[in-house]
RNA sequence: CGCGGGGUGGAGCAGCCCGGUAGCUCGUCAGGCUCAUAACCUGAAGGUCGCAGGUUCAAAUCCUGCCCCCGUAACCA
């Protein structure tokens, strides 16, 4: 059995998550379940980053400890998490002291093999970004531009990361894909930061005068260790990396390395794509040991960027609220490319939604069930009535199938559901060709509209099984229409033909799909 | 400036890496059906694939140049 080991960032918890951080942790989780169907064992973490001066700063603005506010925000984390039906395996939370250990541990080992050195800094440091700024930071006009926010003056001493030790050797590794970035055409933007950093170390601690609210750096306790630094070892901190006996964790070798860090765009370079494996390599992890990160997009609104400032954020727990996770769920995965930025459209998710879930699936459900229920009083009977459209329809199955486990294997969840979207489309065609209604009316028809039920109720059967990933809450549903609550969890290596046997029976036909009706003017 | 993404029928997108009938959803129009969630099915109209060159038997797809949009800068995936 192969292990899958999936994580995605951690989130900054110094306010309420918004459409963004759903989005991010939906896919993870719908990879992680589609895995698990595939028969992997699967690891799925997640989790919050609750250190920094940001959340030092929120506190002190609102007047609260750090860590209470930390405490606060984390629980409507995992409150969404817990509506939008996620199967997480692992909580990262960095205020865990099994992962402190662990990064003092890191800490400690580095120093001691001459990867950290301490040296004085004279210059300009911006409390925004929490970074040393360099003459390179300057603008045309010599300045420190506003993107930089307050910029300090001072001189300190800080504990330094020979970050350029491995840039050579990570460009070697970008390039042959031994860390692999996908998609694959961040790849270039990663090699330029590459070319960019290649000849600065990176800066792993800040006065603890400065900056409480982090963890202390074991060999120098007047300082405390840099949100960056602290936050990417969560991927094996929780892992089990270095973990004491009992902890709790999971065993580091069986899990690592991670087949896919699911993070944003705006993470990437440099914190994930440099930072992150030139501390892995530092640590002593060999090419083979390298994880490999999955790049998404970001949901625009109306084609700008979510932002505060322009009050366009969305909010992921209302829509979740008002029109169900599942609905939720299947947009946030449906309608955008992976790795590409999507606009997020209130309008389209009750479009799909009503289309090919509703009108669709939802209603190939029904009217298959209902006839079922109707004109075979509720059981499939034995039958050996076969034709072309029968075979037609285990073809498409079957091919429906084969498109879905390539999209899926290749992170393409939307890809993924237009296939299994084309099968529903099959089935109502050929529920539309062979009129089971009509053969109900002729006796000598019997076999046949036995078979085309039968066919029509294993289709759903099939479906909901596939779709169980993206729409866990439907899935079940549909399983219990169908009496087939073993269905579920299935693998989908056992999806062979003849989930429901002759002489099953078929529940009762509810719309599982209902439509949302929505007055025009207040959607959106 | 540099770097990255993008410009495909009315709308929103896929295809481009690995050249060879331009695909999907919505919308529009015309039929059909009645088992079903006013759902379903069939057919039709609608595109010089940003512009101009080049390579090729063949280019949305490769190459060159140009135009335009977005991100790269707070909060922030």
């Amino acid at each position: 059995m192969d292990t899958f080991f999936i994580t995605t960032a951690i989130d900054y918890p110094n306010g309420a998550p918004h459409i963004g951080h759903a989005y991010e942790k939906v896919l993870g989780d719908v990879i992680a379940r589609y895995r698990r169907l595939r028969g992997d064992q699967v690891y799925f973490l997640t989790g919050v980053d609750q250190h920094g001066q940001k959340m030092q700063q929120t506190a002190d603005r609102e007047n609260v400890n750090v860590a209470t506010l930390a405490k606060r925000n984390t629980r409507k984390f995992v409150a969404l998490w817990k509506k939008l039906d996620l199967a997480y395996d692992g909580w990262a939370e960095t205020t865990d002291d099994r992962h402190k250990q662990c990064v003092q541990r890191i800490l400690t080992s580095l120093h001691e093999q001459g990867q950290l050195y301490k040296k004085p800094y004279r210059g300009f440091y911006s409390v925004r970004q929490e970074q040393y700024l360099t003459e390179k930071d300057r603008n045309e006009q010599g300045q420190f531009g506003p993107e930089w926010g307050e910029v300090l003056e001072l001189e300190e001493e800080n504990w330094y990361f020979k970050l350029s030790d491995h840039a050579e050797w990570l460009r070697e590794a970008v390039t042959t894909g031994a860390f692999g970035v996908l998609p694959d055409f961040r790849r270039a933007e990663v090699l330029n930061a590459i070319e960019r950093a290649s000849d600065t170390d990176l800066c792993v601690s800040r006065p603890r005068e400065r900056l409480h609210w982090g963890i202390e750096i074991p060999f120098d306790p007047e300082f405390v260790t840099y949100v960056w630094f602290d936050a990417l070892i969560n991927y094996i901190s929780f892992a089990g990396y270095r973990k004491e006996d009992g902890a709790g964790l999971p065993d580091f070798e069986t899990l690592w390395p991670a087949q896919a860090h699911i993070i944003g765009k705006d993470i990437l370079v440099p914190a994930h794509s440099i930072y992150w494996p030139c501390m892995l390599h530092a640590m002593g992890f060999r090419d083979e040991q390298m994880p490999t990160l999955l790049v998404h997009g970001w949901w625009n609104i109306r084609g700008e960027k979510m932002s505060k400032s322009l009050g366009n954020v969305v909010d992921p727990d209302q829509l979740a609220d008002r029109f169900g996770a599942d609905a939720l769920r299947y947009y946030l995965v449906r309608d955008i490319v992976t790795g590409k930025d999507s606009d997020f459209d209130p309008e389209r998710l009750v479009m799909l939604f009503n289309t090919e879930l509703a009108n669709d699936l939802g209603n190939l459900l029904n009217r298959s069930i209902n006839m079922t229920k109707r004109f075979l009083h509720g059981q499939l009977p034995e039958t050996h009535y076969d034709d072309d459209q029968c075979a037609a329809l285990r073809d498409s199955l079957q091919a429906v199938r084969a498109a879905y486990h390539a999209a899926m294997d290749d992170y393409d969840v939307a890809g993924a559901l237009k296939a299994l979207n084309a099968h529903v489309v099959h089935c109502n065609g050929f529920a539309e060709r062979n009129k089971p209604w009509a053969l109900a009316k002729e006796e000598a028809q019997a076999d046949r509209l036995a078979a085309v039920l039968a066919h029509l109720c294993e289709s759903c059967a099939h479906l909901a099984v596939l779709l169980s990933p993206v729409l866990p809450g439907a899935s079940a549903r549909i399983a219990g229409q169908l009496r087939a609550d073993d269905l579920l969890p299935a693998r989908s290596d056992d999806l062979a033909w003849g989930l429901l046997p002759p002489g099953h029976q078929t529940g009762k036909p509810k719309p599982v799909f209902p439509r949302i009706e929505i007055p025009e003017e207040t959607c959106g």
